[in-house]
RNA sequence: GGAGGAUUAGCUCAGCGGGAGAGCGCCUGCCUUACAAGCAGGAUGUCAUAAGUUCAAUCCUUAUAUCCUCCACCA
């Protein structure tokens, strides 16, 4: 056989690109054990809004190693790629684009506004999915989706006319969350609240017949031109007899009324709270109870409207509550300002104030699909790793609302509803209408609205294979089992499609739920475009290569912990990549001249079934931590069985059978070392998918494309005996390194050395077999097992094992009188250094007077010389033992 | 106001009731022709604090402290 020429250093610009083209011109990442158990993931859709960050690395990079994993485990393995069109993040981009260019969207009307927002998302996307490919993704391109391509919409016009038959889907007029500057309603969960400091405003409002006033609290003044009413607690004594009696509303002619809702808290605030239902969710509950009117103040751009007084119509909320408090005080009403901080409801997207804001919207009744989605959990049929979520999960689904899906936007899902001009009447369609179906009448026109993202990523596990109708995608691949998530998603997706999909598939959509913590940066910030401290996983592959990239996040991907790295932290992987590739060169230099033989039990010794039992160890370690979804584990055991056990051990072994035996023991050891190495890259793939690959490619004893090979299996060549003999032969070597270490003797001195064992001692076998490997692993020049009479141990340098004893004799190896010498000398300097260091501190002017860092530097100094000393002594006594 | 995390070596973190660990950094000695992105050896810890359960606690329980998330309509 010929040597293989490895490149000299490992450099995985040279390789990975070709490699992918390699793994998609032949198919690869499709299903391929047709008939087999299924094992499907889908992608968490990245938005077209922008490039993939560190996150989605972590999160595609593990979803990427438990299917090359499952693959490899011969299941029919599908992972469907795809996108998702982030309704309101896309479009505004878009919107900020057209600002740059002094343009509203309304300026260029609805098609040209999506017409550049299909340019934008195509752009994204074409960036996003060569991310994926960059970072070694082997998802099935094949199957690529989005959210907005044809199928996918057919399912959300399914979807929606569906739960509007099942009643599930209704329109109305409520308070619902909304983003002046994104122009839309919002659901309950895309706002964050946020402390946010503001003040409470004690306002007069005086009693209508001009007998005195009362006095309300409140952070938003302007909204008073609102009120419809002022309520106290019903049991609260002091205002007992005010209820019904009428006030003038301050700054207008309106006479409002006293009344009494037990939501209001008799110790918040003066115990008086102005009822404005159009702009406070709790004020909307206490105006329906009372059959109050709801004035709303805001016009959709949220400036005030034609309900306020003519000075504040047109102002923004902010500015009209300055003048409405300087007005309030002009006035004489205004009693006093206190700081008060209190929660800010914030959009998701921009981040604006958001505003309770009365409009028209179209909303999904939640109850029911969450008690199935409930039942799902307690039945078993998914599992969130870690567990704790399970928590978060019920939580949510216990308390949800109705959820408000209507969007005032462009950019998505038109809401598949048509009223007619004619008869006005409204139609629920699944396909577009042209007329009306009551009249017939040709004036009809589309709801204006589009649908929240959400509600087309909801169906993503069953549409992107084909719902609603019957594929034999969605009979073979539904439902997936694995959906790697960040926490931040459980609510809006991960719920949702829990949902959506016992809603329509009858079943869950996967089993298994894993949430990733969120990459940080060192010192532990979420690392975001406004800090500007994220990393650029493709500046990460550029530098360190895309397995550097997959492996070092696994290994730091603890289950469910955030992951904090930084430029450097990829230097893991990348080593060990490069370690992978040199452990390779040589074996593969070796290989002039040899012949690959069969492995068989009576051609092993016991370093050879030692190594196959570490392995064995390896796979039942990485089989178990992927069943639990521990990344950590897995790639730790993958890298201390290939760098400590394999290369450190067992290929440095095997160097001496290569140097010192026979033709025919060199054939095996080569062989041996082979079967190993193809193993191990089997065992790497998923992990380190592109060097392993390519390496394999080179391999004397390669089946074909190792990312189609299967998963090692546990060998039967493994003994106990033969792991318990090889642990105490390195026991007995690191003993002797260590004496040598500790002596500074050089590595080219070779010593003596006598190992005396216990007469019950059970692994001295090894000692007398591997003599040769343990004195060339020792540096020693003579190895003894048997203690001779004529050994004078008392001339030897005892070190202790388990069981057994090392004396060293290292007089031949080291000039004893220049060592000490050298030792001597050494005292002497540190004893001098220590006495300038001494006096220093002594003097109570320094320190009294020098900089405090100063002071503790000489400590240090002083502590460091005592040691040099110490350690120096000691060294010396141990020396004229000998 | 609830809920959940975190607290272990200088740094980042594993550790899932019986020996305190990894990577990086540091110290010592080595360019031993696969790898100096390496090899060998080494140092460094009241496992946040205080009680408790147990034969045994970094791990379980309960408090406390500090930090971080998430959820929640108190005007």
């Amino acid at each position: 056989m010929k040597a293989v020429e490895l490149a000299k250093a490992y450099s995985p610009k040279d390789f990975e690109d070709r490699i992918y083209q390699m793994w998609t011109d032949n198919g690869t990442f499709g299903p391929q054990k047709e008939g087999a158990e299924h094992f499907s993931v889908v992608m968490p859709p990245p938005n077209v809004t922008g490039i993939l960050h560190m996150g989605h690395a972590l999160n595609n990079n593990l979803q990427d190693i438990i299917v090359r994993y499952q693959r490899m485990k011969g299941l029919n393995t599908l992972w469907v790629p795809g996108t998702d069109h982030a309704g309101i993040a896309t479009q505004n981009v878009v919107e900020r684009q057209l600002a740059k260019e002094g343009l509203r969207r309304q300026d260029i009307g609805r098609e040209k506004f999506l017409e550049r927002t299909w340019l934008v998302k195509d752009k994204h996307h074409g960036i996003i999915t060569s991310q994926l490919r960059k970072m070694g993704c082997s998802c099935d391109w094949e199957h690529e989706r989005f959210t907005m391509d044809e199928g996918l919409s057919k399912a959300v016009r399914e979807a929606f006319v569906t739960l509007y038959e099942r009643g599930l889907i209704y329109k109305g007029k409520y308070l619902v969350n909304y983003c002046p500057k994104c122009g839309t309603a919002l659901a309950n969960d895309e706002v964050e609240h946020e402390l946010t400091p503001g003040k409470f405003y004690d306002i007069h409002y005086p009693y209508a017949d001009g007998s005195g006033f009362i006095t309300v609290a409140t952070t938003r003044p302007e909204t008073l031109f609102g009120d419809v009413a002022v309520a106290v607690n019903p049991d609260d004594e002091r205002y007992k007899g005010l209820v019904g009696k009428k006030l003038r509303l301050p700054l207008t002619d309106r006479e409002i009324p006293i009344i009494a809702d037990a939501f209001v808290g008799m110790d918040f605030g003066s115990g008086m709270v102005k009822i404005t239902p159009a702009h406070d969710p709790n004020d909307w509950a206490c105006g329906k109870r009372h059959g109050l009117d709801a004035i709303n103040l805001l016009n959709p751009d949220g400036t005030l409207n034609e309900n306020v007084p003519e000075k504040y119509r047109g102002m923004s909320c902010e500015e009209a509550r300055k003048l409405v408090v300087e007005d309030l005080d002009k006035a004489g009403l205004l009693v006093k300002i206190t700081p008060h901080d209190h929660e800010v409801g914030h959009c998701y997207r921009c981040h604006t104030v958001v505003e309770p804001y009365l409009s028209e919207q179209w909303f999904v009744s939640m109850r029911g699909m969450a008690d199935k989605a409930l039942k799902a959990w307690k039945d078993g049929d998914i599992q969130f790793y870690p567990k704790r979520w399970e928590n978060t999960y019920t939580h949510w689904m216990e308390t949800i609302g109705d959820w408000c899906i209507s969007r005032q936007l462009w950019w998505g899902h038109r809401i598949p509803v048509w009223y007619c001009q004619d008869c006005g009447k409204m139609s629920v369609s699944r396909t577009d209408l042209t007329e009306c179906p009551n009249c017939h009448s040709k004036n009809i026109e589309q709801d204006k609205d589009v649908l929240d993202t959400w509600f087309s990523s909801w169906l993503w596990p069953f549409s992107t294979l084909g719902w609603p109708d019957k594929t034999k995608g969605l009979e073979t691949f539904f439902p997936t089992q694995t959906l790697v998530s960040a926490y931040d998603i459980i609510f809006f997706w991960i719920s949702r499609m829990i949902m959506a999909s016992e809603e329509f598939m009858g079943k869950a959509p996967f089993k298994d739920i894993v949430i990733t913590g969120l990459v940080r940066d060192k010192q532990g910030r979420k690392m975001s475009k406004s800090l500007g401290n994220g990393i650029d996983p493709l500046e990460v592959i550029d530098l360190y290569g895309a397995d550097a990239m997959k492996f070092t996040l696994c290994y730091l991907a603890a289950q469910g912990q955030d992951v904090q790295v930084d430029m450097d932290s990829f230097k893991m992987g990348s080593r060990f990549a490069n370690k992978i590739w040199n452990a390779t060169r040589y074996l593969l230099m070796n290989l002039e001249g040899r012949n690959l033989v069969t492995i068989t039990e009576d051609k092993l010794d016991t370093m050879d079934k030692w190594i196959y039992g570490r392995l064995n160890t390896a796979i039942r370690t990485i089989d178990e931590a992927m069943k639990g979804y521990h990344f950590n584990e897995a790639a730790q055991a993958v890298y201390s069985f290939f760098w400590n056990d394999y290369c450190d051990w067992y290929i440095e072994s095997a160097k001496q059978k290569m140097l010192h035996g026979s033709e025919e023991e060199r054939d095996i050891a080569v062989s041996i070392l082979m079967d190993l190495l193809e193993k191990s890259m089997r065992l790497l793939h998923p992990f380190l998918s592109y060097v392993t690959e390519e390496i394999y490619s080179k391999l004397p004893n390669n089946k074909g494309l190792l990312i189609l090979q299967s998963f090692p299996e546990v060998e039967k060549f493994e003994t106990e005996e033969a792991t318990s003999q090889v642990e105490s032969l390195q026991e007995a070597i690191r003993l002797v390194r260590g004496v040598r270490s500790q002596l500074g003797i050089a590595p080219e001195k070779k010593i003596h050395v006598v190992i005396r064992t216990d007469a019950d001692y059970k692994n001295k076998e090894i000692f007398v077999k591997e003599k040769s490997l343990m004195a060339a692993f020792m540096g020693a020049g003579e190895l003894a097992i048997d203690l001779d009479e004529s050994i004078d141990i008392s001339k030897a340098f005892p070190a202790a094992g388990l069981g057994f004893e090392a004396f060293v004799f290292v007089r031949e190896a080291i000039d004893v009188e220049a060592e000490i010498a050298k030792l001597e000398k050494e005292i002497a300097k540190a004893t001098a250094d220590l006495e300038k260091t001494n006096k220093k501190l002594s003097n109570e002017q320094f320190v009294a007077n020098a900089a405090p860092a100063a002071v503790e530097k000489e400590k240090a100094k002083k502590a460091e010389f005592e040691d040099r000393i110490q350690k120096s002594t000691e060294h010396i006594a141990l020396l004229k033992t000998l």
